[in-house]
DNA sequence: TTATTTCCTTGACTTTTATTAAGAAGGTAC
DNA sequence: GTACCTTCTTAATAAAAGTCAAGGAAATAA
């Protein structure tokens, strides 16, 4: 997710309106922004922490689809259509979010198209990153979407390993599957020589073999 | 899919112009209108016939999306970030679309911002029905969306049975498994007493049933 | 410290889904 | 009609994933 470009294009004096008009919420561990079923009709810039934005099924099971990060612009559907939200925002850690009313930001995109020419882009990102998604879960097994869960978290790391901060369960939630199998799966992975793993931490020892792991389809 | 709304949003003069500059592609059925992977920033109208908007993944496995119809609009993802198209188009049986390239369209739509708000209102539609896709495979097993596809197929029927026009290869594209599961299951569900089919026609016998079956994730 | 809770780990088992292979049924071309 | 091709059907088998249950390890609270 990229920053928040469609308030760049706003000439200055309606970037100073619009921080007047800006809502603050603070949030704290856990507490929802937005819950999926409700009408929101809003425009969020998170000035620090996390968003996690998921989903929750008939049958109460969960699936992470991705994070807003901290300086992410998150545009609800609520604001274009006028429909209940297909997902929940929750605060992963404390969180301070600013958010505005579609009736304060229309009027102001409507006068600066170049402004809301942005909002396509962003929403294609979105796009891109929902079909990633599908493609994970409609061609590739558990293991394969865990391997590139660990590859992504070890680029973000730096290093050739890296502490998880959330629990399997969390994993589980990401990859749309359960605690137990990302588990037996992670020892699986250590026995076939491709991590070293301790109770919170993952290492790298056959980059090959778990980017071979990812890509198989 | 509604329909060509944002070509509503211009005055009439401007239609004209759109109509001028409008690229007639003819395509026989199976052609491709753009490809995964190429650059194609392109707005289309579709005139008559659909497109199948459909992955490929790297193991040759292809997953259906959605269909374009008749009098749909679909607004290419490269039109707005200039990258590769993520998924395909294919004419699905014989198909006239009005293509207008990015260089033609982004200064009418910056002229008119009527014009332009309506772009993330459709993208936020497909958005939506993105949603739904991860939703089914991330919380339904393949039953249930077997049962939701013949569900959707009865009411686009409006009768309690329908003749199938797709072939079981292709159902099971659509729901990301393979043609023999799904006739399985189409066999499981009439000795289940929830269906009657034949080789080509699937006729309702206990809707609660399948309803049930769809909805139990 | 001890008690309590959360999280992790593992095994046994079940269910779901995929794969392979073979043959039958229907359609189409000649 | 016959030959050919596509599509459908079914069985056998294998692989993948989910579930349940139990116990251990670590973290946290009292």
């Amino acid at each position: 997710m990229s920053g928040k470009d469609v308030f760049k294009q706003f000439p200055p004096d309606v970037l100073v309106q619009l921080a007047d008009y800006a809502l603050l919420r603070k949030l704290t561990s856990g507490e929802y922004l937005c819950h999926q079923g409700k009408v929101w009709p809003y425009a969020v810039y998170l000035a620090g922490g996390h968003l996690n934005w998921s989903m929750v099924s008939s049958g109460g099971k969960e699936h992470q689809l991705f994070k807003v990060k901290t300086g992410d612009v998150f545009w609800a559907h609520s604001f274009f259509d006028d429909q209940p939200m297909p997902a929940s925002l929750s605060a992963d850690g404390p969180a301070l979010a600013h958010i505005w009313p579609k009736d304060i930001v229309l009027p102001l995109l409507m006068k600066y198209p170049q402004a809301m020419w942005d909002i396509p882009k962003k929403l294609t990102a979105t796009m891109r990153d929902a079909r990633e998604i599908i493609y994970r879960l409609a061609f590739q097994p558990v293991a394969s979407r865990l391997a590139g869960f660990i590859l992504d978290n070890l680029e973000l790391s730096g290093h050739d390993s890296f502490e998880r901060e959330m629990t399997l369960e969390e994993i589980a939630t990401v990859l749309a599957t359960s605690a137990e199998v990302v588990c037996r799966l992670l020892y699986q992975f250590q026995t076939d020589g491709i991590l070293k793993i301790t109770r919170t931490q993952i290492s790298l020892e056959d980059q090959a073999a778990l980017q071979k792991l990812k890509s198989l389809s």
